[in-house]
DNA sequence: AACTGTGAATGGATTCACAGCA
DNA sequence: TGCTGTGAATCCATTCACAGTT
């Protein structure tokens, strides 16, 4: 437990050492124990050890205490983890002590939903602009916010510190709208279009593609149904038909990503 | 490899040879390509290299040939891949041969938003069904459908087929709905709802959170920032907003990876 | 000459199993 | 005793580099 930090040691008891670097999948899950956390909080749990944690999270316990001992985290042995203490961290590490501003692009079906989107305001983001390039839509109020046109982008991210942009356009105006939240100093991108989007390098870019969840889900609806008419070994290369080799999904694990 | 194309055939199980089984890292890939692969088509690439095809799919060249190799998949030495075949390939892989038929439940702002999504009828997907537990919402008329109630469910999925379903409801009712999917003989699930679903063996859950993958970018811009500035600090019980908050000016210039 | 397919090497992530602390 | 934190072992994924094919 004991952990080192970067630059000086004082023996403040309760810091947190500046920013650890974490594994990119400790990094994806910490939101999910967040989460998780939240809800023991509201109902009364003052300490969850890592395996009750661990099943709010849907993932197992010995993965929970590897990823927050990345975190330099302090447990209780023999008690578990304190919840309220253990939500400061996380939101420290995730940079949600700040209430962060996200500019998002185009109003269309999916923009909408978004920006109506409640998670977002209780999780730590403010939607501080809408825009869209399609003048009809410009002078639009949705969710409080007039939509703006793209070209006042730079200006109003700006103006309201916005590092964060996302894309919720059609494929084919994603990489422009990429380009002008990178020129308005934009450096954390979210992309909802379906196509690969090219950034300068220290730009980051997630994406989330809708129909590619389902293609997906449909490989392994298509593997099922191959598996329950072919019980034994299909032609071809010696498979084996061990009963392992499927990918379980039980009740304690259900998500991927 | 006697990989035979799907072509015309009925969806037959017992004429299909077995499927490959994949890594998943790479059947979550192979929806990208198949996407990249569209496009390709469609601006007039009749073969295309595996160094081509990577960039537009935004992977490097050797995944991109290990990921199709799994597939037992041909291209031609000195030429590349033909197009055209690799996309039966992929699709029949995939199980995008049959249009498959999906049940939406939860009709409000991101239920609608996700009825109306084209990207879905476009590539594999047939919204067969919305649901809703709210009666008031039940008879509203959404893309052309009817929402029906949720009690509904299981006679309209025996009805049509479905053994996908989407869960876009709060995260209250989503284990419910979840159950009743499950109860409705739905075997794969997309869910929009920021819970862990539990489910029994057999059946696949994805996830998909729209705060996390906000909170996943908001920890690199925290790491960012603190690259460029402060040393260390942290939450010691009261929150203290953090020095220097960020200068949203430029500076793309910075860190890699 | 150009490009694929793949064994081998590397690097990460997960899991195991237990030492050590409350 | 009950639980965390962590080295060691294992598993999976990525990358390298080149043999082999057209």
């Amino acid at each position: 437990m004991s952990q080192q930090r970067p630059g000086g040691q004082s023996g403040q008891p309760g810091a947190v050492p500046a920013l650890p670097d974490l594994p990119e999948a400790t990094v994806a899950r910490l939101p999910e124990y967040l989460r998780a956390l939240h809800n023991l909080a509201e109902t009364g749990h003052d300490t969850v050890s890592s395996e009750g944690l661990a099943a709010a999270a849907g993932v197992n316990s010995a993965k929970l205490r590897k990823d927050l001992s990345h975190l330099g985290s302090y447990g209780t042995r023999g008690v578990g983890y304190d919840v309220a203490l253990l939500i400061e961290q996380i939101e420290y590490v995730l940079g949600l002590t700040q209430r962060r501003a996200v500019a998002l692009v185009g109003v269309g079906n999916l923009g909408h939903a978004l920006a109506g989107y409640a998670g977002f305001a209780t999780r730590g983001f403010r939607i501080a602009a809408l825009f869209d390039a399609d003048p009809s839509r410009v002078g639009e109020q949705i969710s409080g916010l007039v939509v703006r046109h793209i070209e006042d982008l730079a200006e109003i991210a700006a103006a309201e510190s916005i590092a964060i942009g996302v894309i919720a356009t059609p494929a084919a105006a994603a990489q422009s709208v990429a380009d002008q939240l990178v020129a308005a100093g934009v450096t954390s991108i979210l992309n909802f279009a379906p196509c690969v989007l090219s950034v300068p390098e220290g730009v980051d870019v997630r994406k989330v593609d809708l129909a590619i969840e389902l293609q997906i889900l449909s490989f392994h609806e298509h593997r099922k149904a191959s598996l329950t008419s072919l019980p034994a070994t299909g032609p071809t290369g010696g498979l084996t038909a061990l009963p392992g080799g499927l990918s379980a999904t039980g009740t304690e694990e259900a998500v991927g990503t």
